[in-house]
DNA sequence: TCTCGTTCCAAACGTTCGTTCGAATGCCGG
DNA sequence: CCGGCATTCGAACGAACGTTTGGAACGAGA
């Protein structure tokens, strides 16, 4: 009711043709949040509406239904992510004349999604949200995951041509791993880690994390 | 209400002590298939006992709730898990005078999930249940995985024995990244690998992960 | 044979959920 | 000022869920 305190409303979903957006962004706000922390399953429409401030059939009535609206959201975070990832692999091609080496390669790959989850960074939680809907999502999250790999060509050939002389089935196993590592960042695998380490690891911040991660991947592909 | 059975004598679900315990084992064996198939949410409790072919409220009466009785599933599967990978892990020891290499303790650490995971395996359903439960857990999963952490201690100690110059700090980093790993490999990970590899990865067996997994992980605690 | 505790069963309870509906509201071109 | 349209709203619907209940069936010990 009344005017809503309209948070966030540049950095995210662009303007729109639409007369009035602030409904829609209100929901999607509020709903990746939501489904960030608690989990997909565990939010209903009622809980993202009464956070929105929003009435309880606007879900419905601009996005469909809630699976939809999870799926909205996954495709506008998955697609931010791989602009980022692909731009700094564009980057690293065009500093070493199209031959980028292993390293920034997987750089590439890992610092974007480092990054987001930098608890000091606006997209943590959209890293989070990302996360979860990959394992929790519905058949059609678990679709696009499964067959729209186009963004990770560009990745795969990279490494073969920085590494002529590994199979390409290799590349794709590794690449495989790789990806495993990045995915595995959640906050409970990061609680069982410092809990083993009894703290040690915990003052642990991005770019140590990234410089390690690299330094792993990096030796499994160039072994 | 009154007494329950006091149930988990076995690993499995053999004999028992108990009466008649066919029940319970009909109920925790569709469970474990259903839940590993469509996920513990999309299971309702009904799908189970229909499943089992038992009335409806034996989950309640053998378990206390549904939530329970995922969590004795868990319990029992990663359990055994645990007793796998410790048992290869003292083989190893006893093999090397007490100073395993490095990649022995990681085949220790990657070769039961691995095995389990084998279409042939009778245990490929638990092992995709434990994958699921992980990350789709209740509460009480969850904090199991976050605080019980005992059985990768002797993980991390042989590790450091076997890299006396690693920091500590390095080598629990590098054991989170083989977890994460060795995590990944989900079913829609798998197709989405086989996708962007265009099926070159398709014709992989146990045994090949296995090495290739070990190699990749090896150097990157080597290097 | 009787008794009592354990297990099983059909039925229902109460809640929560996603979704839908019809009316009300606000906005803008004419 | 008015008519049309997109949006918002309160309210309800119907389904699915986990759980509970009271009694029936069963089996072993007295």
């Amino acid at each position: 009711m009344s005017t809503r305190p309209l948070q966030d409303p540049a950095p995210d979903l662009p303007p729109e043709t639409e007369r009035d957006a602030a409904t829609k962004a209100a929901v999607l706000a509020a709903a990746e949040r939501l489904f960030a922390v608690r989990g997909l399953r565990c939010v209903s429409v009622r809980d993202i509406t009464a956070e929105a401030g929003v009435n309880l059939a606007s879900v419905n009535y601009h996005f469909g239904s809630k699976d939809a609206l999870v799926f909205e959201i996954f495709r506008r975070r998955t697609a931010e992510l791989s602009r980022d990832r692909t731009r700094m692999l564009h980057e690293a091609t065009a500093r070493h004349d199209g031959k980028p080496p292993v390293r920034e390669i997987l750089a590439a790959l890992m610092e974007p999604p480092l990054r987001w989850s930098n608890p000091a960074n606006v997209r943590r939680i959209s890293m989070q949200f990302i996360i979860r809907a990959r394992s929790e999502g519905s058949e059609a999250v678990r679709e696009v995951i499964r067959t729209d790999v186009s963004h990770l060509r560009p990745f795969a050939e990279a490494l073969m041509t920085a590494l002529p002389s590994l199979p390409p089935e290799e590349v794709y196993w590794r690449l495989h791993f790789t990806l495993g590592m990045i995915h595995n960042n959640r906050f409970a695998e990061f609680d069982r880690l410092h809990a083993l380490s009894d703290g040690l690891t915990r003052d642990s911040d991005v770019d140590a994390l990234l410089k390690r991660m690299l330094d792993f991947a990096e030796a499994g592909f160039l072994r």
